[in-house]
DNA sequence: CATGTAATACTACATGTGTAGTTGCTCGTC
DNA sequence: GACGAGCAACTACACATGTAGTATTACATG
């Protein structure tokens, strides 16, 4: 799997699997309603979709297709933020950040949190240097 | 112009544009070569295509079409990230950065310089609001 | 004024996606 | 053993995109 990409309404399945582990055709029409209202065989036809970029994969269990995803939503995450950074910023995350800060897309209010995440990173980041140093 | 999104292509030819203030369609085939070759009446299909979106215009100067864009570098990466933001981290923009520090996508080597970013955008904003006091 | 040339407009086709209908297989039941 | 119900497989279509060929138009020049 290089970098998958996925489209909005494949994010709105893969969550539904995440969320659940596993999930048969059915389950995952019936979890989109009422906000989304697709054919049985829209669902069915997504997945196998999906399942042949090896992105969700299935079981057979009792004449049913069980479907589970294949990709962390972690892995998904990584590689739309990556492609995302690699289109806009020349790969370069940073300026994704400065970006976020000045785009006003982090509200004035959250700076501060952000602020607390980059000092506990940072302060992971020192810990394990350390225990490295010392082995 | 709601939330222009763009692919790859799409953005290789307003970066183009957004270089160059505006160009032809003969200029922007060079602009490409050799990187990609595309042929002349492709690069007019693409942009005919962005200019019925909005996102291009063009006027006419000997002959020629000259393309520039309508939308701002600041204002396309605005509507795309927003749009993984909403995807990825419904709408959470804190979580995205949280997720470019853990994920590894920032190198440990510029944690700093993201503090670095938020320490400065803290002082401005807060520059901002002194002044607004004030008034 | 006829014509060649250069640029745009139009048409075309493959692929991916969103959407769903139709077909066909298989299993439980009468 | 025939049949119905349910589910997967296959087919289909519209739209966006990447790609480019063909048609048309209009200007400069002989």
């Amino acid at each position: 799997m290089t970098e998958p990409q996925l489209t909005e309404l494949q994010l709105v399945l893969l969550r539904l699997l995440w969320d659940r582990g596993a999930a048969t055709v059915a389950e995952l029409c019936d979890a989109l309603r009422p906000d989304r209202t697709l054919a049985p065989t829209t669902v069915a036809t997504l997945l196998s979709r999906l399942e042949k970029r090896g992105i969700v994969g299935h079981s057979t269990r009792a004449r049913q297709y069980v479907y589970r995803a294949e990709v962390s939503e972690a892995d998904a995450r990584r590689s739309m933020v990556n492609e995302l950074t690699e289109r806009l910023f020349a790969g370069d995350a940073t300026e994704l950040v400065s970006h976020l800060l000045t785009s006003g897309e982090i509200a004035a209010g959250d700076v501060a949190r952000v602020r607390a995440l980059v000092a506990k990173h940072e302060a992971k980041q020192d810990g394990k240097e350390k225990r490295h140093d010392r082995r």
